[in-house]
DNA sequence: GACTTATTCAAACGATCGTTTTAAACTCTC
DNA sequence: GAGAGTTTAAAACGATCGTTTGAATAAGTC
């Protein structure tokens, strides 16, 4: 089996963090059945009863590795979400203020999602979680994701004239996610259609480059001038 | 946990075919370590001996399954692929009949991955391969996915005036694809957000129309008079 | 019917699973 | 520095894992 997803970075702190780092970067690697419990400590390099004192359990740990990702991502994702939504507002409907919303956004929704590596451990779990849904499904949705489709589903509505309490909106919403969340789900298809085995400069540039034209186009929107930084 | 991706329809066949069923539908819904070989026979109505006997381990039957799906979906899958090539091909950059057959591709997937039970659970053994490609990921890729996307590619090479064999065609491609699988792979997403358990007919008929409009546009093509079947 | 081959069956194998136990080591208060 | 509370250590718990065994049955051949 080939192993993507692992960081060599040592893992530091207390016992309960070394646990909760440990959970992350195994159960987005492996998934919560296929990592035991004795991995998970050995990995934290703390005794394998440390789970149970701490968490009470494995899956109390995995909910609350879970939970753990959503209160670190807020400082990251939060402010981007609702600048996006202040921002859509903002324009009133200026198509050319919108686009440039529309491409910062896709900019920089790429760059956290490919360029950081804790990112990607994150996003590997949010994508299990798809497949299968447990309980840290809720937390995910309620925590970090309902916000981001909501504040993306503003700037649809307004790219398309339409109420962003309609479905229309959120679907559109949602196909503008699918376009950017691809590049990281099935990154392994586009590697191997492109003959490489992970992202280089080149290739990420070329992605920001055509995706945000892509997505600026489904919205029907006038193609940016120059994005400027991400963020 | 929820469970999704069940269907009750009793298994029937041999002991082969009924390993091979129950597989499917155990693997799509859970994944390979979370099931048994205990839970696989029982579903499978076999003695549990038989995974040994038939396919030599439970990892060779799982890959059984993987190949059994490329085969029975080369008649659904291979001719819409090189129809759809064929189709750019024969269009010489005509921008409406690109259209038109972009459409027609774009509603023909979401009904044969979305309206087709048995394709869903498909689809959900392919996400697993995503998250954590194993031998069964190179089974997919070279069966069925490799010229799917080629054939995508195609269509977003001509639509966006580029060489197929160029990366900006092959990420188009990808977009493109994203677009429409996102409404399989983070379905419960789009569910929560509209605030429904499934799709229903309504709904799937906005996400057609409405995907549809997105993806044309993305491709910057004319948006199609009538669709027509989705043959 | 005797024989060979193919398949199914119930039972058991050793390994590993998540968790718990019991004692030792550590950390703090007073 | 004695003692209470906290954390870790190593071992063991019963349960379940994937697999194998050897006998019983079914199917086909002569």
């Amino acid at each position: 089996m080939k192993q993507l997803l692992t960081e060599d970075r040592p893992i530091e702190g207390d016992t309960r963090d070394r646990l909760l780092e440990a959970g992350l970067r195994l159960f987005a690697a492996r998934g919560f059945d296929s990592v035991s419990t004795r991995e998970l400590t050995r990995a934290a390099g703390v005794n394998i009863a440390a789970i149970g004192y701490h968490f009470g359990g494995k899956e109390e740990l995995y909910l609350a590795v879970i939970q753990r990702q959503v209160e670190e991502t807020e400082p990251l994702i939060g402010p981007v979400t609702r600048r996006l939504m202040e921002a859509v507002r903002a324009s009133k409907g200026d198509r050319d203020i919108l686009a440039r919303v529309a491409a910062n956004f896709v900019t920089g929704m790429l760059r956290a999602f490919l360029g950081n590596e804790r990112m990607r451990l994150r996003a590997a779990v949010i994508l299990r979680e798809y497949a299968q849904p447990s309980e840290g499904f809720d937390i995910l949705f309620r925590g970090r994701m309902e916000s981001l489709h909501k504040a993306v589903t503003e700037l649809a509505a307004a790219a398309i004239g339409r109420d962003p309490e309609e479905p229309e909106s959120v679907i559109r919403a949602h196909a503008i996610m699918g376009q950017i969340i691809i590049f990281f789900i099935a990154r392994v298809v586009l590697w191997a259609r492109l003959g490489c085995e992970d992202y280089d400069a080149e290739t990420l540039e070329r992605i920001e480059r055509e995706l945000t034209a892509s997505v600026l186009a489904s919205l029907g929107l006038p193609q940016a001038k120059a994005a400027g930084g991400g963020s």
